[in-house]
DNA sequence: AAATTATACATAGAACCACGAGGTATGTCA
DNA sequence: TGACATACCTCGTGGTTCTATGTATAATTT
């Protein structure tokens, strides 16, 4: 019975950050971490893949910068394509989640919770 | 870059509908189908599968029962475990959802939507 | 100085989940 | 009698995320 936390809706979080300003691989980690309440720890197992994809379709453009630092960090920046598809997902998301709320709405057994 | 509506959260979902009352499978279907205003069809290769595991859990449990038509129907009846389960779930949901509208409500892009 | 941790990118394999496609069968209506 | 809605079920596939692993550098701790 135990609650396994899966992510999906993985790559309209990974674009809605990518609308504030552009960042690389690790910062979205951690930034996704803090701006959810540490409710999604994304793995770099789940990220990477996403952001190729995103990236050959189109919807982000990577650059490579080097870091006060010194070291290289990838940066992926929205394209405008990438905004039209952010809008779109974020649409698919509001009316998924009213979906379910309505029909949890119907439930009587969770009014109370 | 087409949008595929993914049912996901099923259990939870079909553990609602049966908290009003017994249901058998296809009614499920029309029921999830009318309380969501069409936003969820799910599927028999999905429905039935999610039955089984749930009755094979512990969360539901089945009998047949005979239809005015002459038909027999198999209902599921939720549980004492299935309720606490389906509470669970909803609270899951809750936190899901939640997190995923504070990292949109972060997202300057999508306030005008 | 060495060891550990945090940063940073990446891929391959396993596991899970929902769906499409198909199968079986009965009741109703034209 | 043919078509359609009802009603149940399973198998194989494909998509998605995770685990595990690998590489490498900077910062911190011991």
């Amino acid at each position: 019975m135990a609650r396994k936390q899966t992510m999906d809706h993985t790559q309209l979080l990974v674009l809605s950050l990518l609308a504030g300003e552009d960042m690389y691989g690790y910062q979205m980690i951690v930034e996704l971490a803090r701006r959810s309440d540490h409710t999604f720890e994304m793995k770099e197992g789940t990220l990477y893949p996403v952001l190729h994809g995103l990236e050959r379709s189109g919807a982000v453009e990577a650059y490579e910068q080097e870091a006060p630092t010194g070291r290289v960090r990838k940066y992926y920046h929205l394209t405008r394509r990438g905004a039209a598809f952010l809008k779109e997902e974020a649409r698919a998301w509001q009316t998924y989640s009213g979906a379910v709320n309505a029909v949890l709405r119907a439930c009587p057994a969770l009014d109370p919770a």
